[in-house]
DNA sequence: CTTGACCTTGGGGTGTACTCCAAGGTTTAT
DNA sequence: ATAAACCTTGGAGTACACCCCAAGGTCAAG
């Protein structure tokens, strides 16, 4: 599949496709003779699980360092790939563990306002912002 | 508390302030006679509460939207602030979906593989970088 | 009363992640 | 065979979130 196609099917433009290969996140699995760029079924898991990563926070360098869990596996000792992906791992329930306080906060921000439509200014809940922040501490 | 040292109590530069002021997102809540800034407790606040909704990855203009539920209470009825907040948090909800899928594949990983000396090439789940995103389709 | 550590504004520079040409070659449909 | 719709590389420009001066004012200690 040439590049045009395979950018309309995962929803990103030409350019960042370019991008990626250049940064080392995505390299086609071929070329055609005069060197039109062409995707596989194998590029269009490895993108996605790119725009996966890169939507939950993850920056494009360590989106590339989760990608070379798999290019590492040659040269490095089944202990050490295994303590790398552990360490990401970890990096993860982390965020996780923040994004719960926050959702638990916004939830009893929510449940605790009378929802009418009076100006909220009146619901006490929304009078300072410690609120949001202070609720889960 | 002057901006030097509210930015090291909360492990920021001054530059960050002035710019976070610039953008709406912290103003000092006074100045002294000739401009010096003078940040608060209720700054402090405001301020852990942006520095942990960023280290989840909403971005500043993200961060201005969660701040002004609370600068919209006034001129909004409570049900409008209810939706409002209803909305974040299932944004937040999405985003906590997706990293659990990130901890799961990466747990599995970790517990299928051997954790020994050898090279990691033997690691049948080490395999294709499909492993890593299709365990938990 | 001066030295050094603060503070002010304004403006320029940096890294990340794209985004948008320009100039040219290729493919496909009519 | 020629126009439209692709593709190539290279390089310039953009938005975000800072970071780093420069030039000058302020303040506390000795």
């Amino acid at each position: 599949m040439k590049i045009g196609e395979f950018a309309r099917q995962l929803g990103v433009s030409t350019d960042t496709l370019r991008y990626y290969e250049k940064h080392g996140l995505l390299t086609p699995s071929s070329r055609s003779d005069v060197g039109y760029r062409f995707y596989s079924e194998n590029d269009h898991k490895q993108m996605a699980f790119i725009l996966r990563a890169k939507n939950v926070g993850f920056s494009l360098a360590e989106i590339k360092e989760l990608l070379q869990i798999k290019f590492h596996k040659d040269q490095h000792s089944c202990h050490e790939v295994k303590e790398m992906t552990l360490q990401k791992r970890d990096l993860v329930a982390q965020r996780i563990a923040e994004l719960t306080r926050f959702y638990d906060s916004l939830s009893l921000l929510a449940d605790k306002c009378c929802g009418g439509e009076e100006p909220a200014e009146n619901c006490s809940i929304l009078t300072t912002l410690e609120d949001i922040d202070g609720l889960t501490q």
